[in-house]
DNA sequence: TGGTTTTCCGAAACCGGTTTCGGCAACAAA
DNA sequence: TTTGTTGCCGAAACCGGTTTCGGAAAACCA
């Protein structure tokens, strides 16, 4: 008869409040996500549906984060959380792990640990089998010199895709050459620097590989600044499928996430869990969509080639050098 | 001595959640914002700040949209609302101001109507002054044929951007050619349109003013097509201040918003007005800030020599046309 | 038909706070 | 010293639901 109850009034004797909650870090780097509409929307759509809602909160600092947490904890505003961007030594697992509080990862967490005991519940999108991929794609073209920048290590997510390089290279039978491999690139600014080293290199790739698409596309004007072809002379591969992807030229190449799935399968094993349903059977792996472009192909020239001719252009530029 | 109460509890006598909530339209065709983030970390931090916390909801359609706002205020989740993204006929104003819920604009609302009886609150960023800005910018640089591509008309933003354009002509007594504004551009594939069908007129503008980034974005690849040098044959400002104008080249002049700011101002005044202050008091009005660019400067050419310019290039290219 | 069990339904207790109320002590004024 | 006023503090009522409990009615069985 349209009679809706009051959620606090139910909440006060059932001890639920029907809601979940996610507090996002606000100070990061590479905080412009473009996808975190879609990862709402998901969550959103999950959790009304089952008539709960969504919190939303953000954090400055650690420190920030584990107040926040407390806060929406000690006044129950959320019967269980969402905790995005998972890191492998995670203080907010610790915290709430310890004050008995329902969460759910996106991302899994404790990289290299031993797994004892572990009941917590997660959510993926296996990086790792995406970026195999995207090695045996390269190596496919003929590619056997191929370079990998990898994501600030204190992520897991980070070790997890440097893993999965690691094993496209292997099968393959190519050797894994440690100067090949650069990490710590968030940004666009990050992902120039590291793909600046790498080409520079006496024996450079013909291909490198990004942890993620914003660090690729720092790669652009490094190519432009080198008098490289992208596609052509590099290639480049990205992940996380950025809506800028399509609009840089030569399309990038990369790994479609599906953001809003991801958001609505946490919600709703969130929503399991603090129904009673036990974390460790909560869990689930998905996989990242090939988005095929322009920014790879078969290598035109030998790594030596290459390094001749970025070793010839930025000599001639050396006058006019614009960092 | 660390002890907090249960905000349900409290909630069931004081009648108040200490909860405002913000339902997002997730259909939108423009919805990749990257200023989500920044919004939610103002908003939830003024929350915060006020141990008050934001809840969050998608709606797919209008119908949705009413649906859901329902059931948040029948099921007390929150105490008000903030309204994103206003319309001139906003059903969402209509419906919560017949259920007397507290609710902040983020933006104006009807455009045109008489103002009477009008009790709203709102916050919102003078779209017009910047395009009036924007046009005295392009006239000081000597541009007299200048042309504006709007928003989706459905928006508020986007007359009062068009009357900021129309001022901003006046003000230099320069006369408005209705053949010279196009409306309708949320996407970069439509301000591709729009700025296509500017660009193919007889006499086109020489320099273009777009209602948003996006839209901005879209004449880049249509001036590579046309031959066109943004920033010497044709000058383009866009409004937004959108992470990607900086990357593209040549760099976008554009408008910032502080999206972290009107978050935060917005969750200030509507906590204040669910604490009884009166809506229309609650108003404030700020300004963007014109970020300079590379893609604006003094006219190379005249309309007349553009437009020649546009048909050799157009002519020439028959044979490959690709769309 | 009588006794027992099941079902149904309304009343009461309870959840954890806030708010009101009343009683008692302290203090000021006469 | 008595009376009136103020201040303080603990008890009780209340908020709007859920859950438990008990009694009456209904159903079942011998």
């Amino acid at each position: 008869m349209g009679y809706r109850p009051l959620s606090h009034a139910q909440a006060i004797r059932t001890g639920r409040v029907r809601a979940i909650a996610m507090v996002i870090n606000s100070e990061e780097p590479d905080r412009h996500n473009p996808f975190l509409q879609d990862f709402l929307a998901g969550a959103c759509e999950a959790a009304s549906a089952l008539d709960w809602t969504m919190t939303i909160s953000t954090a400055k600092s650690e420190k920030d984060m584990l107040e926040v947490l407390g806060r929406l904890v000690e006044e129950r505003k959320a019967d269980g959380f969402i905790l995005p961007r998972t890191e492998v030594n995670d203080v907010r697992v610790k915290y709430l792990r310890e004050l008995k509080v329902p969460f759910i990862l996106y991302g899994r967490t404790g990289y290299g640990q031993a797994q004892t005991q572990d009941d917590t519940s997660w959510f993926d999108i296996s990086g790792e089998t995406a970026i195999r991929k995207a090695v045996g794609r390269l190596v496919s073209f003929g590619h056997t010199r191929i370079g990998f920048v990898g994501s600030d290590p204190k992520f897991n997510y980070s070790h997890l895709r440097r893993d999965g390089y690691l094993e496209g290279l292997e099968a393959a039978a190519l050797p894994a050459d440690p100067k090949l491999i650069r990490e710590g690139a968030r940004t666009r600014e990050e992902g120039a620097i590291e793909a600046r080293a790498l080409l520079r290199l006496k024996r450079p790739p013909t291909a490198i590989v990004f942890a993620t698409d914003l660090a690729a596309l720092g790669c652009y004007p490094v190519c432009t600044e080198l008098g490289l072809h992208i596609g052509r002379d590099v290639s480049i591969l990205g992940y996380d499928g950025i809506p800028e992807c399509q609009y840089v030229s030569p399309g990038l190449t990369t790994f479609s996430v599906d953001s809003q799935r991801a958001g609505e399968r946490l919600a709703t094993m969130l929503i399991q869990q603090t129904r009673g349903e036990a974390p460790a059977g909560l869990r689930e792996l998905s996989e990242a969509e090939l988005i095929a472009r322009e920014s790879d192909g078969p290598p035109r020239l030998t790594s030596e080639q290459l390094a001749k001719k970025i070793q010839l252009l930025t000599d001639h530029n050396r006058g006019g050098n614009r960092l």
